[in-house]
DNA sequence: GGCACGTTTGGCAAAATGCCAAAATATCAA
DNA sequence: TTGATATTTTGGCATTTTGCCAAACGTGCC
C-alpha cells in the first residue's frame, strides 16, 4: 500500500523572479536614511521638504530615496498644491520595526 | 494661552545607530539567494549541503550567505555531528513573505 | 514673469558585492 | 593516525552598485 501522504513537508521554492523582486524591496529598506523615512511615514504622511529637514541632506537626494521606495511600492505619493505628500502604501510595513526589535532581542539573548 | 497638548503626534526619530543596524538586517535580506534560504528555513531547519543543492552555487558561497544572515541574527546555527543545521532565529521573519505579497498586491492595484 | 517645491539627469569617487578557489577547521570512522 | 566528509575562512578579482551633489527641468501658485 503506497502511501501518498508526505511525512515531512516538502519545500517548494518559488520562482526566481519572486525572490528577485522581494530582494528589491529589502534593498530599498537597506539604507539608514530610507529606513528613517519609513519610520517617519509610519507616524503619518509627510511632504518632501519636511523629510529633507529630518534627514539633513540635499533635497534631490531625498527625492531619489523616495523614488527608490516608490518603485518597489513601499510608499505612495500625492500632490496637493505645490507640495508632494508621501505615505506608506501598505500597512504591513509598519510592523517592520517591531520585527527589528525582536531580532535585536534574539541577538542579545544569544550572547 | 499656550497649549501644551500637541495637536499632531510629533515624530521623534530614533538614533542613527538604530537605523543603521536595522538597515543591515534588510541588506542581508536584499539578495535573492539569501531570500531563498530564508524561505526554505521558514519550512524547517536545513543543513548547508541541502541549501547548497537548492541554490545551485558553490558551497563556500552559500556559507558566506549564511554568515551574512547569521551576523544580523536572522538565522542561528547548530552543529550536529559533521553537519551544521540552520534555522530562523526569530518567528517574525516568517511573516516577511506575507508582507511582500501585500506589497505586490498594492503595486498592482495602483496600476 | 517670478517664486517655491519637487523631480530628473549626469557624473564621479568610493564602497560594496558576489563569486570562486584554495587553505584551514572540525567531526567522525577505520 | 590517517582519511573522509562537512563546513568555514580567506584572498582576490571583476563587476556592479551606491550615495551624493549640482544643474537643469517641470509644475503649480500668485
Amino acid at each position: 500500500m503506497p502511501s501518498l501522504s508526505a511525512k515531512t513537508p516538502v519545500f517548494v521554492p518559488r520562482v526566481t523572479k519572486e525572490y528577485r523582486s522581494g530582494a528589491d524591496v529589502f534593498k530599498a529598506l537597506g539604507h539608514s536614511s530610507r529606513l528613517l523615512i519609513v519610520d517617519a511615514l509610519a507616524h503619518g504622511e509627510q511632504c518632501v521638504a519636511h523629510l529633507t529637514e529630518l534627514i539633513g541632506c540635499d533635497i534631490s537626494t531625498v527625492s531619489n530615496h523616495l523614488a527608490v521606495l516608490r518603485n518597489v511600492g513601499i510608499v505612495a505619493d500625492e500632490r496637493r498644491g505645490q507640495q508632494v505628500f508621501y505615505r506608506l502604501a501598505a500597512p504591513c510595513v509598519t510592523k517592520v520595526f517591531a520585527c527589528l526589535e525582536e531580532l535585536r532581542a534574539a541577538r542579545e539573548s544569544n550572547r
